[in-house]
DNA sequence: TCTTATTGATTACAAGCGTAATCCTATTAC
DNA sequence: GTAATAGGATTACGCTTGTAATCAATAAGA
């Protein structure tokens, strides 16, 4: 279940878990065309995550359905966890800090964030 | 300049980050001992980032001493960014939600968070 | 001067990743 | 019934990564 999904196999999993189960050939007309991947790679990857146990097959007639075991908020916490460890000792505040001293926060960011740290507190 | 720097490597530029200029030698002295790595990989490592660039040496004597040429910031900002792109369409606020609905914010990261947003509006 | 210890450079090597092509089998169309 | 097709399984292949071992050159010590 903790085998890590690499970066190709995750534009995978975000077409499971916007929609499942579906085909193999669903998954591959759904991904994203930037990649412009054959469908030979998405079944590829499919058998990837398949080992992995980031997801799991039916059979339907002749093909199979697939659809994601690993919950996509599991994934997104699991990796904003790791990338605030590695680099901000596993603290939040220095990463809101990098990113507005470089301007990378819009004034929308910054009264989102303070609304919901307020409903937070509440 | 832009080649990516892989997990291993990020942990001997964490050592230059910390100080700089080093021998091979001192950075393998300072990497984390968690690594448990030979003086040999940490050369390995030292040459790949020179390959990409990411750090520079000089001569010094029979060695050499490295220092780092990525600044610490542009990195962190960049891995940070790409998860946010990645995860989040861009957006800071999801990431803060996602941790938060897991009680991965403490009080403290929340006051604190809230006295920085409060000082960038200012 | 001959040997040994340093230190950088080169080579190694398995696992993971990105990206398929090919093979096999069952099915559908003629 | 035979040929084309669809779909999963197997194999491929070069690149990166993690983790060194080995080689070559030089400096230092005996």
């Amino acid at each position: 279940m903790a085998e890590r999904i690499s970066d190709a196999e995750h534009a995978v999993m975000e077409v499971l878990w916007e929609e499942a189960p579906l085909t193999a050939q669903d998954v591959a007309e759904r991904v994203d065309p930037e990649r412009g991947w054959s469908t030979n790679t998405v079944k590829t990857l499919l058998g990837r995550l398949l080992a992995k146990s980031a997801i799991a097959h039916e059979e339907q007639g002749r093909r199979y359905l697939y659809r994601p075991l690993v919950a996509r908020d599991d994934y997104v916490v699991g990796e904003s966890r790791r990338l605030i460890d590695r680099l901000f000792g596993g603290r939040l505040t220095p990463l809101v800090a990098h990113l507005a001293e470089r301007d990378e926060l819009t004034a929308q960011d910054i009264s989102e964030i303070e609304a919901l740290l307020k409903e937070l507190k509440a």
